[in-house]
RNA sequence: GGAGACGUACCCAAGUGGUUGAAGGGGUCGGUCUUGAAAACCGAUAGGGGCGAGUAACCCGCCAGAGUUCAAAUCUCUGCGUCUCCGCCA
């Protein structure tokens, strides 16, 4: 949620800035809501102290003997005549809590506007793999290797879902234990949160009232509970309605969890395979921060997301991404990018993002400032680190071998039993 | 799934309709004293709003929401949560 202060202060500015992320924003009603709400909240604010002394000198009238009736019949007429205001208040309040909460972040004024066209590659590691032979693509070499079946996931399961089999398994369990090491190794903490969340939990996070359509809701349950599409959904909500000490921050978490995601439409042909499903397993970082320490956790955290990608030894990019191309809840965002060869393009493999105080305004985290002595809101980032589904077929294509086999990262040996190479099982 | 009890501030806790616009204790922080510490004593310890700045008076705030009443922590209803017992279950 945007401090509705910033657009009281700077309603054009916030609006250039919202064109961004091609969002047209029009403040002239709210403001107006909002000017209106103050003079209603200062007239009801004034009657109620009436009331409240008025009633206030009742006992002490009593003990003296006098006549109380008077009293009664003014307090009741005060309050009958501001139950009207009152009401209308809470009308405004609602209708002004429903326009904040609807918009998205504000981004960062450094980013360029527009959506994916204005993405820029800021870094890139490696190389593309040059092969002297003709390259298998993801899913022709998880069949070979024996390592996902799609045809007994579509059986079992329906489209869009897949089964790690034998090494496969091992081989994905092998990257989420790796990423946890790595987590561990740099003080973050291991959260396992359920999977099934309530509708608060999404509110805060920033994902509804935009995106209720993309999760997966479950019926006879109450109160009612969604699918957690990411991790994030619920390390953000961790502290919810809390106030943290300033010395406590940063808090630095990481959860493993399946996403779930409906992704709504159509499959491209580029997207078969693992690239895209309705479940896919991803190890989440969380950090919160005092609000003049989320510049470095984010640099922190997109460092930590690369050095991962590149202990895999992948090909990659890190794109900067343009304000409209950037989610809803957040402010900045930089992906990580893995060469995929089959497809000829960069995917996803982690996005990091800073959501400033838009989150913990949903959600009231706050913490004591040392030196104000006063309850600031938290910023809140995140990052993947990593999702498995892509890093999976970008491994397989550029580490593949001549003979159809796969080359195993080092650092992921360890956790297959010390296991260097994936053999082509037919 | 059935039955019951409970929810007060950082923690414990008093409070069954009116000087409670929340007692008392513990903890924590600050101060006095001390060479230093402990003890003792004094003070602070609730957030939010009006108001993105101080002060004073003000409004809201006893799990949340609604209601009864001149007046609600206190009475009623609904929801949420915690605990206990029974049943079922991996």
């Amino acid at each position: 949620m945007i401090d509705i202060n910033l657009i009281r202060e700077n309603p054009e500015k916030i609006k250039k800035l919202l064109a961004k992320k091609m969002w047209e924003a029009d403040f002239k009603e709210l403001l107006e809501w909002d000017t209106k709400r103050k003079e209603l909240l200062i007239q009801v604010e004034s009657n109620k102290a009436e009331q409240n002394r008025l009633s206030k000198s009742v006992p002490l009238v009593k003990k003296s003997g006098g006549n109380v009736d008077e009293i009664f019949a003014k307090v009741k007429e005060l309050g009958e005549k501001n139950k009207h205001s009152e009401t209308l208040l809470i009308e405004l309040e609602k209708k002004i809590n429903d326009f904040l909460i609807a918009l998205p972040n504000i981004p960062d004024e450094d980013l360029l506007g527009g959506g994916k066209e204005n993405n820029k590659a800021i870094v890139t590691f490696g190389k593309k793999p040059d092969f002297k032979f003709t390259p298998k693509d993801h899913v022709a070499l998880a069949e070979s290797l024996g390592l996902i079946d799609f045809e007994r996931g579509a059986k079992i399961a329906g489209r869009g879902s897949w089964i790690y089999t034998g090494k496969g398994a091992q081989l994905e369990w092998a990257l989420i234990n790796f990423f946890i090491a790595e987590h561990l190794k740099d003080g973050y903490e291991f959260i396992l949160p359920p999977h099934l969340l309530n509708e608060e939990s999404g509110y805060v996070a920033g994902q509804f009232p935009k995106f209720k359509e993309d999760v997966f809701w479950l019926e006879g349950i109450e109160p009612q509970r969604f699918l957690l599409p990411t991790a994030e959904t619920a390390l953000v909500n961790f502290h919810r309605n809390e106030i943290l000490a300033n010395e406590e921050l940063p808090k630095k978490y990481f959860a493993y969890t399946p996403c779930y995601r409906r992704e709504a439409g159509s499959y491209r042909t580029e997207e078969r395979g693992t690239i895209r499903g309705y479940q896919f397993n991803k190890v989440e970082m969380v950090q919160y921060t005092a609000q003049e320490g989320s510049d470095a956790a984010f640099l922190e955290m997109v460092a930590k997301a690369e050095k991962l990608v590149q202990k895999l030894g992948l090909h990659y990019q890190v794109s900067k991404l343009a304000a409209g191309d950037i989610s809803h809840s957040m402010a900045r965002t930089y992906d990580i990018e893995v060469w995929i060869p089959s497809i000829g393009i960069y995917k996803e493999v982690s996005s990091v993002s800073n959501a400033r105080d838009y989150q913990a305004r949903r959600g009231m985290v706050r913490y004591r400032d040392k030196e104000s002595g006063k309850t600031k809101f938290v910023h809140t980032l995140n990052g993947s680190g990593l999702a498995t589904s892509r890093i999976f077929p970008a491994l397989l294509e550029q580490h593949q071998q001549a003979d159809g086999s796969v080359l195993i990262p080092e650092c992921l040996q360890p956790f297959m039993g010390g296991l260097k190479v994936l053999k082509p099982i037919k």
